[in-house]
Order: structure tokens, then C-alpha cells, then sequence
RNA sequence: GCCCCGGUAGCUCAGUCGGAUAGAGCGACCCCCUCCUAAGGGGUAGGCCAGGUGUUCGAUUCACCUCCGGGGCACCA
């Protein structure tokens, strides 16, 4: 029995106790979905529930008293081998081992499919991320969203929701305008512009830029610019896509700003917004009127000089996004954005909807980098840059995607480099992979042995697996499904990569104390069969978890 | 000044709607391989959950205040 049908157990054991009188309260007072967890304390059962003391209030009586009916009513449910009540009324539920031991079976057969569910169904999603400047390398600090963001999405995909993952391409500007500037500086011996783009690689893209186009240098001061700048945009963005896809994180769609411009989606949204009747003219500069909701200030679309604010394009972006048919946009946002997210919330009411179901902004904290304990500062203009590529080639994309997925984006994050070079083997990432892998050992060597496990003579029998080792690790994999739910609804990956941690080491307890395979001469019994089963459904849930977190389960280590 | 995030073990951090004795990894110390991967398992030490007040059967969790860190306030992009 999983915990999702303990869930549903116990909801309608409720039910029968409101409609025979034993508890106190009405079917609407009753939670549709009882909060069903794992004690930490073994001695505290298979289950714990803590609804009779939620009850208590509505009922006025004990919360022991509901317990008991409870604990009467649910007595004698099949695959239910115990009820206690405890403490101040929680409800203590044992599991028989037949009950819980099939979900092996269960796991295997469902594959791919464990863990899968359709919670989220029928939701579109955009979800946008990382979105740098075409004009330098990636860094660390998109590094973080690189990895989290398609976390994300990939949660959000296996709670059955339709997600796209999007990079918006700041190509339009004067930022664009100053790296083509610097990259010309460069190529022809100059001094750096003021306020332009330093450190070695400006030089590299001069240098590529000119072998490609010799004669690039004898065009006019104004055209040659830009000529540098297309060309350096073209080098810079192709870079990106490399660097991003050895790191295993792909895009469906590479949005470029210069085509809401290009296509007339700059005018289209705002005569969305002037339909809707939130847009005026003020001291020559057209404004919208965020502040009707919500927003501290009203914002500026065109300046008085008839030029579009960057504001203008993420209007458009926004009502593009709209147009596509997404019905949640996910922005996931540097800390050094966080004063966007009433405007962006504003432009989506402005545009006539609803922001708190169409615009999700997630604030993603900085990534503070040490090395032997003193902190290495990003800074493009000094030319000390730590990339993404940096990262990758010290320590693995294994080990740095999970390392930046394994806490919460919220909160502030500090990576000592050079501690996690050294100590890579004590990476968790390890730690997890080496269980899945581990396990493929142990299956290959069945397979060695002619032990087929899987269709063979000897059946699979979910009652033996009945020590308490085994009925962790089953439990274990059966929170999988429950932990993937909850992290798409929270959009909090890291739930994943916690829980495969506990996983695997529910597994290599399981390991040190239960013999899988015949030793020697020994007969293939039953109790190897079965244990099998469940290494192989404990190594389809790992592999499934790694997975959606861009981490690879390999075979060996 | 206003807004956002954080303060939990020596270090880095977990701990959705309030629950039983606050957890993990690393670091320190001690055990465990004639047998399927020891990149493993078991154990010891280490805490005023920043501080205060409130809400209640119960607060690390919720509310308010204070202190300390980080980030943000543009007709910049």
C-alpha cells in the first residue's frame, strides 16, 4: 500500500465514522486528502496521521476519542496489520509486508513512469530562464538558474503539465551597441569605450571576428560597429548555446527581442494595453499606469525622445507569451531583480488578467563564490570571470548541476570552489549515483549467475520482503511520487535531490544487512527473487529522480 | 526611508499547510569487508533553531517588533 492509497484509506474510513456518528463532525469538515507521514521514530509505526487532532476542535471532544473510532474503523482493512493510538492523538498505522512489498512489482512494471502523475494536467507553462545578455560568457551566476531552471521545468513536466523552456535574448540596445564597440576597440588597437565590455574574451571575439572578415576593419567607423557587433552577437550567442548544452540544459525556444521589434509586436501590445485603458501621455513620455495595480510607480513605455523603454519589450514579451497559448508564465529571476515582479504582476493585469494565475516570478538568490575561503567576485569589467564552463570543466556537470539543485533557489547559496574540487568524491551527487550504480552491479551479476529474476520459474512474492530494512527502502520509494508532486507544485527541485539522498541510503542500509543474491552453491529461492525485484525497483527511481534533475545514473563507477 | 531573501551543530545547509526525542553531508573520534562495488554501514561528541512578545493543547514553523548579513529602488539595459 502506498501512501497515496493510505491517504485515501483513511478519508474514507472517515467518511464511515461521520455517517455512523462515532466522530462528531460533518462530511465538510472532514479534509479531503489527511496529512499521511513517515515517523521519524520506527517505533511510531509505518504511518503516522495527525487528522484526529485537527478534528478535535470541530468535534469538541479529545482528539484521543476520534482517534479510537478512527483506529476501530480502520482495524481490520486489508494490508492494514496495526493501528495504535499515541501521544495526544496521533494515529500510528502499520503496513502488512505483502501490502507494501508489491510496489516493487508495481515500480518496475510502471518504468519511466514512476513517479509521473498528472496533478498539473491541462497547465501550459513558459518557463523562462538564465535570459543574459548576448554579450559575454555565462557565468555563475546564471549557472544556478541553468541548472534549477530546467529542474524545474522537468518537475513541472512530470506532474503532467505541457512546459516550454525559453531563453530570451537580450539582442537589442545599448548594451548591444557598447559590446560592438569594444569588440572594434579592440580589433584596432584602441582603448576601451567608456562603460565597455573588458577582459580576454572581448579580445578573442575581436580576433575570430576579423580572421572570418579581413576586410571588416576598412568599413566606416558607424558601420564597421556594427558590423562587429552582428558578428560578435553571432560568435557570443552560439557560444552560449554551446556551453549550455554540455551542461545539459536545452531550450525549445531561443526568443529574440529584436523580433517582437521586427514583427510589430511591440505595437500590437500596446494597443492591447491602450484598448484596455491603462496607458497616457505625461511630459511627452507615454507611461503605463502600473500603479492602478499595485505597482510603486507608474512606468515609462516611450521616452519623450520617441524611444522604447526596455519596459515596452517586456510588455510585448509578456503579451507574446500570452498569445502563444501559455497560461502560466514562470520567470525566474536574479535577487537583482526582485523590483520587476510587481511590475511584470502589473503588466499582466494592465493586459486584462489575472496575474496571480498567469505570471509566476521566482527570485533566485545570489551565488557567493569562494576559493580557500576568500570570496572570488564575478566581475565582467575587471575580466575575472568565473563561467560556466569554468565550473563544468572543475568539477563535472554531474556534480555542479546538482550541487546548485540541491538547495532551495531562495535562499543564498555559497560554493567554495576549491572545496568542491577536493572533496568531489564526498559530493552527494556521488553518494546517489553510486547506490544506482551499485545496484546495476548487483543486477548484472544476476543475470551472470542465469538468475532470471524478472520471467523466471521462481515468483516474485511481496510477503517476504518483511524485515525492517526492506520495509524502508519500500517506503522510500514509495514517497517518490508524493516528493515529485509537491515539488512542481512548490517549484522547489531540491525536494528531489534531498529525497534521492535519502533513498539511496535507505538502500545501502538495506545493502549491509540483506543478502540479495545466492552465495556459492546456494539454491535461487524465493527471497532472492523478491529482493531483486526491489533493487530493481529502488534503481528505476533513482534513475527516474536523476533524471528529471539532468543528472546521469551510470552503470559503473 | 521603502521593498525582497536569509540568520538552525565547527563549516555548508535540509526541515510545504504548526506536531512526538530538531536532521544530513563535510570536519573530529571509535567500530565493521574469507561473501553481491567500503564512493558503503554502525556509533560517539557537537544546538538558547539570532533575540523578544503574542496566537494555542502544542511554535524552528504563524503574526508583530528588534538586532545582524545579502540584494533592490531609474525616461539604465
Amino acid at each position: 500500500m502506498t501512501p497515496g492509497e493510505l491517504v485515501d484509506v483513511i478519508a474514507n474510513a472517515l467518511r464511515e465514522c461521520v455517517a455512523a456518528g462515532t466522530i462528531a463532525v460533518t462530511v465538510e469538515e472532514l479534509p479531503s486528502a489527511p496529512v499521511v507521514e513517515r515517523p521519524k521514530n520506527p517505533e511510531h509505526g509505518d504511518y503516522a496521521t495527525n487528522v484526529a487532532m485537527q478534528l478535535a476542535k470541530a468535534a469538541k471532544t479529545n482528539p484521543r476519542v476520534i482517534a479510537a473510532a478512527l483506529a476501530d474503523q480502520l482495524a481490520g482493512t486489508p494490508g492494514i496489520a496495526g493501528v495504535e493510538i499515541a501521544g495526544p492523538g496521533f494515529l500510528n498505522i502499520r503496513i502488512e509486508a505483502s501490502a507494501q512489498g508489491v510496489l516493487a512489482r508495481d515500480v518496475v512494471e510502471a518504468a519511466d513512469n514512476y513517479g509521473r502523475s498528472d496533478t498539473l494536467a491541462g497547465q501550459r507553462f513558459n518557463v523562462e530562464f538564465i535570459s543574459a545578455n548576448p554579450t559575454g560568457p555565462l557565468h555563475l551566476g546564471h549557472t544556478r538558474w541553468a541548472a534549477v531552471g530546467d529542474a524545474i521545468a522537468s518537475v513541472l513536466d512530470a506532474a503532467g503539465a505541457d512546459v516550454d523552456r525559453e531563453f530570451y535574448i537580450n539582442d537589442r540596445g545599448v548594451q548591444m551597441d557598447l559590446f560592438g564597440a569594444s569588440i572594434m576597440a579592440a580589433a584596432n588597437g584602441q582603448d576601451v569605450p567608456e562603460n565597455g565590455y573588458r577582459g580576454a574574451y572581448i579580445a578573442d571575439l575581436a580576433a575570430e571576428v576579423v580572421a572570418a572578415d579581413p576586410d571588416i576593419r576598412q568599413l566606416p567607423s558607424d558601420e564597421q560597429s556594427i558590423a562587429f557587433r552582428e558578428a560578435g552577437y553571432r560568435l557570443q550567442l552560439k557560444q552560449q548555446q554551446e556551453t549550455l548544452n554540455s551542461f545539459h540544459t536545452y531550450f525549445d525556444s531561443w526568443f529574440s527581442e529584436r523580433s517582437l521589434h521586427a514583427d510589430g509586436g511591440v505595437e500590437r501590445a500596446l494597443e492591447k494595453l491602450r484598448e484596455q485603458g491603462h496607458v497616457y501621455t505625461e511630459d511627452g513620455a507615454v507611461w503605463l499606469r502600473t500603479t492602478d495595480f499595485g505597482d510603486d510607480k507608474d512606468r515609462v513605455l516611450i521616452k519623450a525622445n520617441s524611444d522604447l523603454t526596455y519596459f515596452a519589450s517586456d510588455c510585448a514579451y509578456y503579451v507574446n507569451k500570452r498569445d502563444r497559448g501559455f497560461t502560466t508564465c514562470l520567470y525566474l529571476l536574479g535577487a537583482d531583480h526582485h523590483g520587476y515582479v510587481n511590475r511584470l504582476k502589473a503588466v499582466a493585469a494592465c493586459a486584462g488578467d489575472d496575474p496571480a494565475k498567469t505570471i509566476e516570478v521566482l527570485i533566485g538568490q545570489l551565488v557567493k563564490t569562494m576559493r580557500d575561503g576568500k570570496e572570488v567576485k564575478l566581475s565582467k569589467r575587471a575580466g575575472e570571470i568565473v563561467t560556466l564552463t569554468d565550473l563544468v570543466d572543475e568539477v563535472g556537470v554531474d556534480a555542479a548541476r546538482y550541487t546548485l539543485i540541491r538547495y532551495p533557489a531562495d535562499s543564498p547559496l555559497t560554493l567554495d570552489l576549491g572545496l568542491l574540487v577536493k572533496r568531489s568524491n564526498d559530493n552527494p551527487v556521488y553518494y546517489v549515483q553510486y547506490a544506482h550504480a551499485r545496484i546495476s552491479s548487483v543486477l548484472r551479476n544476476a543475470a551472470e549467475l542465469g538468475l532470471n529474476w524478472r520471467d523466471g520459474d521462481i515468483a516474485f512474492d511481496p510477503a517476504l520482503l518483511a524485515t525492517d530494512r526492506e520495509g524502508e527502502l519500500l517506503r522510500a520509494i514509495g514517497d517518490f511520487p508524493r516528493v515529485v508532486a509537491s515539488a512542481a507544485e512548490l517549484r522547489e527541485p531540491h525536494r528531489v535531490a534531498r529525497y534521492l539522498e535519502d533513498l539511496a541510503t535507505a538502500y545501502h542500509r538495506f545493502y549491509d544487512t540483506c543478502r540479495v543474491l545466492p552465495r556459492g552453491d546456494e539454491p535461487v529461492e524465493a527471497l532472492h527473487v523478491s529482493r531483486l525485484w526491489l533493487c530493481a525497483a529502488t534503481r528505476q527511481t533513482l534513475s527516474n529522480g536523476l533524471t528529471m534533475l539532468g543528472v546521469s545514473a551510470p552503470e559503473r563507477m
